[in-house]
DNA sequence: GTTAGGG
DNA sequence: CCCTAAC
């Protein structure tokens, strides 16, 4: 394949070959930017750039103290400088073969006692650091996206109004940053540039993490502290975690942002069709505090869901919070635990950044820029529906919005570093599941579609009850779908059950009517999501009442006869099977054993957990005496007394409630 | 088919 | 909740 050799070294081979050496400090921007078939686009760079210079100067002159400023005191807590670092090492074969995406945000902290920001803000960016405030009038960010990005500027929206990623890329919101911001004029003008540039190549990852900084999930995180590093990866994954740390490190210098990152592109079985997967071979998976929507079979599956933005932030260590001096907040830190150490302002450091297998159809005569805004259109779906945070101690999820963080364990200053933030995709309330009541991933998707200028008709993906059809071929390829599953165009004459199937499950991210080259792309998860709908098993949590009868039947019948015990309790209960009634005492008792703060999901009333605790205790006690007495039947031949085993049988025992 | 325990 | 060894 002529473009075998090419695809084998990703995206940004092309950069990394195809750009003589300069300077570190001319490469720095070269190497970013004027790829093959980019060429001509630096003039359009260069325009920008000296746009962007003009913009610099009217800010310093004007606009500079109210933009970065005021803004950002205005916003407090919610206003961060991320600095996005990015690996640019060359990319080798083995990286795609690893298959990672890794980015690193820093955001550095806003310092109100030395007031010195903004030179801190600069100076960062003169690194040429891809950074951005999520301030939304201040140029100097946009400039560098301009310059940097060269796909305009995403002002940033801290106040949610952002426009569609997939908009902006398109220029359909040119009009929005006007209005928006950009008093002088001179920004849009940029940005218009920048714009008008060869539409070839929207498809940045960088924009992908830019947007996601822009989304802007951290400032509602109320654990602001000073001087704390948040650190990305993911949640309970320890090796995970140094191995981010090195990345990190290894990575740390300043550097350009590349252009894709690190991906590994795919030939498809068919010569017909790139797949190119934004793959990531150590996908963490992690699993929303182990309470999840709906289970199914496939390990694969299950763990995939809440993978796709995962991210795992760390706190740093707390510098001298008295320092704080200008924060109202100072006043309580003396005072014990949260309150005081919840208001101070935190710093937060993206150490990684993770995308999840993309699943993108190309034409093989696509272009490279084709490819690259299918990519970028892939990702945008994907995250289309917004960015939530989720929220770890210790590695665990702490999913109850409404408890108190002293309750939840979060209070005290040893323990802050224990504390981790996810970004996760789609809407803030349900987890992206496919089984769930309301599959978010695929509303968001939608949401993006319907925000997007489509030639393509929305496939019927169906959002409601999960159709069930077992066996699918590709639902055998659970380990690496992305590799196994021939893909299927959606508008792909496959008249095979198989494909009518799959189309439905792909979902065609539209391109712009006027893009010849009509790509496919789609998120493995519309994929996954399919494949579950297969294998889903519906999670049902356990009501209230139900553990109270389930305590109860453990009470009377004792552990050990699940059988029964569904039987007495459950009877009508089709979807309690006494496999379940076990684990649910498992759980049940575990969680009867660990501390309050370590407890998630809905709260067990106490006196039931007491009760689990007690008929525990009696019936492992009970058991023990059973062995025992066999040991000693066998050896004497003769019952013992504390073989209860037929009174048990009837129902006699119970434990004796209260005794214990 | 049930039970117990690890995943 | 799944899987599976052991009973």
């Amino acid at each position: 394949m002529v473009f075998k050799k090419r695809l084998d070294y990703g995206f940004n081979a092309f950069n990394v070959h195809d750009v003589p050496r300069a300077p570190r400090s001319m490469r720095r921007r070269s190497q970013s930017k004027c790829t093959v078939e980019e060429s001509q686009f630096c003039a359009f760079e260069m325009l920008a750039s000296l746009a962007g210079k003009l913009l610099q100067e009217s800010e310093s002159s004007a606009s500079s103290n109210a933009s970065e400023g005021h803004e950002c005191d205005s916003i407090g807590k919610n206003c961060f400088k991320q600095e996005i670092q990015y690996e640019d090492k060359p990319l080798k074969p083995k990286c795609f073969e690893q298959g990672r995406c890794e980015a690193s945000v820093a955001a550095s902290e806003l310092t109100t006692e030395n007031g010195d920001d903004s030179k801190d803000f600069r100076c960062a960016k003169n690194n040429a650091i891809l950074e951005c405030t999520l301030t939304k009038t201040d140029p100097a960010c946009s400039e560098e996206i301009n310059g940097d990005l060269k796909y305009g500027s995403f002002p940033g929206n801290v106040d949610g109004h952002s426009p569609y990623f997939g908009e902006s890329y398109n220029g359909k919101t040119e009009n929005a940053f006007k209005q928006e911001r950009d008093p002088t004029g001179l920004e849009t003008q940029a940005l218009n540039i920048a714009n008008k540039g060869p539409p070839k190549d929207p498809v940045n990852f960088d924009r992908v993490v830019k947007l996601l900084s822009r989304r802007d999930p951290v400032p509602s995180v109320p654990f602001t502290r000073r001087r704390n590093d948040i650190k990305l990866g993911n949640r309970d994954d320890e090796e995970n975690f140094s191995r981010l740390k090195r990345l990190s490190k290894r990575f740390k210098a300043s550097r350009p942002p590349t252009h894709i990152g690190d991906r590994r592109i795919r030939k498809l079985l068919t010569s017909k069709y790139w797949k190119v997967a934004a793959k990531l071979k150590d996908f963490e998976h992690s699993r929303f505090g182990g309470k999840r929507p709906l289970y199914c079979k496939r390990k694969t599956y299950y763990n995939y869901h809440r993978c796709q933005y995962d991210m795992l932030y760390k706190q740093r260590k707390i510098f001298d919070r008295k320092s704080v001096t200008s924060y109202p907040e100072k006043d309580m830190i003396g005072d014990k635990c949260s309150t005081a150490a919840m208001s101070d302002r935190v710093k937060f450091s993206i150490k990684s950044f993770r995308i999840p297998e993309l699943y993108i159809e190309v034409p093989e005569t696509a272009t490279v820029g084709s490819l690259k805004r299918t990519v970028m259109e892939a990702v945008t779906a994907l995250i289309g529906g917004g960015i939530r945070v989720g929220l770890l101690l210790q590695g665990k999820k702490v999913r109850d919005d409404s408890r108190a963080l002293s309750q939840a364990g979060i209070s005290c200053d040893d323990n802050l570093d224990a504390l981790g933030f996810t970004l996760e995709p789609g809407p803030a309330k349900a987890p992206p599941t496919m089984c769930s009541e309301e599959p978010p991933l695929l509303l968001s998707y939608d949401a993006t579609l319907q925000n997007l200028t489509s030639s393509l008709a929305a496939p019927a993906v169906n959002t409601g009850i999960p159709n069930c059809t077992p066996n699918l071929p590709f639902l055998t390829n659970s380990e690496n779908p992305a590799t196994d599953h021939e893909p299927v165009s959606s508008k792909t004459d496959m008249p095979t059950d198989q494909s009518l199937l799959e189309s439905r499950a792909l979902v065609p991210v539209p391109v712009p009517a006027t893009n010849v080259e009509a790509l496919t792309a789609v998120a493995v998860n519309q994929k996954f999501q399919k494949s579950e709908l297969a294998q889903c098993r519906i999670w049902r949590p356990f009501s209230i009442s139900e553990v109270e009868a389930l305590v109860q039947a453990v009470e009377e019948i004792g552990t050990g006869r699940w059988r029964d015990i569904k039987l007495r309790a459950f009877e009508s209960a089709d979807h309690r099977t006494y496999v379940n009634l076990k684990d649910k005492w498992k759980t049940l008792v575990h969680t009867a054993k660990i501390s309050l703060q370590q407890r998630r999901g809905d709260p067990v009333p106490q006196e039931l957990l007491d009760r689990v605790l007690v008929a525990h205790a009696y019936w492992a006690q009970h058991q023990a005496k059973k062995q025992q007495s066999k040991l000693h039947h066998h050896r004497h031949g003769t019952p013992s007394i504390t073989d209860t085993t037929e009174a048990d049988r009837k129902g006699v025992a119970r434990v004796p409630i209260g005794t214990m």
